[in-house]
DNA sequence: TCACTCTGATTAATCGTTTAATCAAAGTGA
DNA sequence: TCACTTTGATTAAACGATTAATCAGAGTGA
């Protein structure tokens, strides 16, 4: 016994108004030759039934489901709220449903979330990969939602030119000697950031990379970072790759007694949700995800619509990277023009 | 034309062993009366074609379709990640999809999140419902997880006793003037903390409640909470409901040149993801969201399986609340004896 | 009047799975 | 041997939508 839904459907309206199914679907979808006055009547009826069509009997039919999946293989993302809402409103706006898949963490984990997308029948998927690991090309088209340097990326931040906005703000804030923080370097996202940082700096400038996993590899997870060391060898500035990372930064120097923003500066990348309200505010940089996310879900939805067969395709997009945007607040300043000591002044 | 999918089916695999379709089903599902025999030979072709059953032919027939819809009304809320990984986990575990619904704050737009995953066809949905809506019951049965003092709550987290753990920890400190700080009032999750909080301390004990938005209504989002003059007035702990709150309030406390734990101590909720690499780290109240999501979802699959009809139930579970964990970090440490000045000693 | 096109609808097949109903053959007990 | 159950399989009918193919009738031009 098929366990029948309980709204109407298309042969229940049919019946009801004494034509055939397939005039129904057609004055419903629009597509067959219907008159204009039929149609009316047959819109009106359904939507006074309150017709919903059935997903799966349209699914079985069509071979779409009317589903993307995203996949974030890195879920505890502090950024993921943002890029799942930003997705789901542009799937939502297209029609589509966002099936959700995490691996948590490992790479062999990340297909196997892939695979079970697949399984599901979603007709595409958004990917925010992993590091740097690569889409082995699943059964349907695939977005990449990673950096504009990694080989089929389809749209990400300009994270590059972001670093470049953070380098030229704290270069017009006359400091000379920036710390930049990320957390890994085999993150291409990373990379990038620092990329941008180094390549906006003026000459005289000068900038080391700490890297934090590598630190709590010897030291301990959550080990300070020796910052207050750092100020004294001449840093005024700390560039930090995340929002998290220049927390991190910006409570240590507080404890360590060194005033932000009139001792040294810190800043950001991702403006996420605490940045605004700790004290000092952070200065960061901020990814339209919205804008990203709608660009990746039409040119998504777009390729799904003209590729026939169910295949694995990296999709492209016309716009490929989407400018960063800076936002000043209270953590960054002029930089302090009597450093603690000067080691560096000879450098 | 039906585009047709490029993985093998039953008929193919019927066809291909020379017997019928139902069999083949019954031999993949177990329910029908197939030999032994057969029922292996079955299997190991199927597995061998990478057979991979249709979700859209099943869900036709069966009227299920096995998703699970997932609804945050407040997605933007830090603890995102760690709840929509755990309900994805246990409901994959189970054999279903998940399917995201945002609805961008409003209420109206949560039931419209609600329609829309109803009309996907989702079998069941796990709703964490913004502040104190109502959920009116969908054509599915629902899950809610927010507090166990909500009506109709399924499951979640004892934040009451949460609330317990934080003022016997403060307590046992030493500490007598307690700050509550919070957000949003009209949360129940927030009450039931904060009652928690008051319902733990000793005699002669005293507390005050902050609540954020209030005071941002009068003084502009993001402004100072005035945490220095309550450390004037004599409060010594800060138990915030939320890590978001206890992350402003550690900084501007910092900022302000007052010694966390030394001089006061600051505790949050929820155990985010920055709460172990601040300094000083946070002492904070962690949920197990992976046994939350379980029961939930196991609750909610249960009453999938049972009630034939698709209706609107609310789903109940044996188990309704779950312990939280104390974490004690840095951020909390003994009552300062000597409180800058005592304008309290004589309450 | 005939051949032809256009319009507005219907018929019927199909997507892939599940499952109730049926059936043939074999086994069982009297 | 006959009636009857059990076993192991098949048949066929759904589920709900889409769409190619068909068809009746009206209009049209020669």
């Amino acid at each position: 016994m098929p366990a029948s839904r309980p709204g109407p459907n298309l042969s229940r309206i049919a019946t009801s108004l004494g034509v055939s199914v397939a005039t129904v679907s057609n004055a419903l979808s629009g597509k067959g030759r219907v008159s204009g006055q039929l149609v009316e009547r047959i819109r009106e009826h359904a939507a006074e039934l309150g017709y919903v069509p059935s997903q799966a009997g349209r699914a079985l039919r069509t071979g779409r489901s009317g589903v993307l999946g995203l996949v974030l293989p890195d879920i505890a993302n502090p950024l993921f709220p943002k890029i799942a809402q930003a997705i789901e409103f542009a799937a939502s706006a297209a029609g589509y449903g966002v099936l959700i898949a995490d691996s948590r963490g490992d790479v062999a984990a990340q297909t196997e979330a892939i695979n079970r997308l697949v399984e599901r029948g979603v007709d595409g998927m958004v990917v925010i990969p992993r590091r740097a690991t690569r889409i082995s090309s699943a059964a349907c088209p695939v977005a990449v939602i990673d950096t504009p340097s990694t080989p089929g990326n389809t749209v990400a931040a300009d994270h590059w030119q972001g670093g470049h906005e953070i380098a030229g703000h704290l270069a017009g804030l006359g400091h000379r000697h920036i710390l930049i923080i990320g957390n890994n370097q085999e993150s291409n996202v990373q990379n990038d950031r620092a990329g941008g940082i180094r390549s906006g700096m003026r000459p005289g400038m000068h900038s080391e990379t700490l890297w934090i996993d590598r630190l709590e590899q010897e030291n301990g997870s959550g080990c300070p970072l020796g910052l207050a060391e750092k100020v004294r060898q001449g840093f005024t500035a700390f560039a930090a790759l995340s929002d998290l990372q220049a927390l991190r930064a910006l409570t240590e120097l507080q404890q360590a007694g060194i005033n932000i923003p009139t001792d040294v500066s810190v800043t950001g990348f991702d403006d996420l949700i605490w940045s605004p309200v700790v004290t000092p505010s952070l200065t960061t940089v901020r990814m339209d995800m919205d804008r990203i996310a709608g660009i990746a879900v039409s040119a998504l939805v777009d390729t799904i619509r003209t590729s026939s067969i169910r295949e694995g395709v990296l999709v492209t997009a016309e716009i490929e990277r989407v400018a960063m945007q800076l936002i000043v607040r209270q953590s960054s300043g002029p930089a302090n023009p009597a450093p603690k000591t000067s080691e560096m002044e000879n450098m």
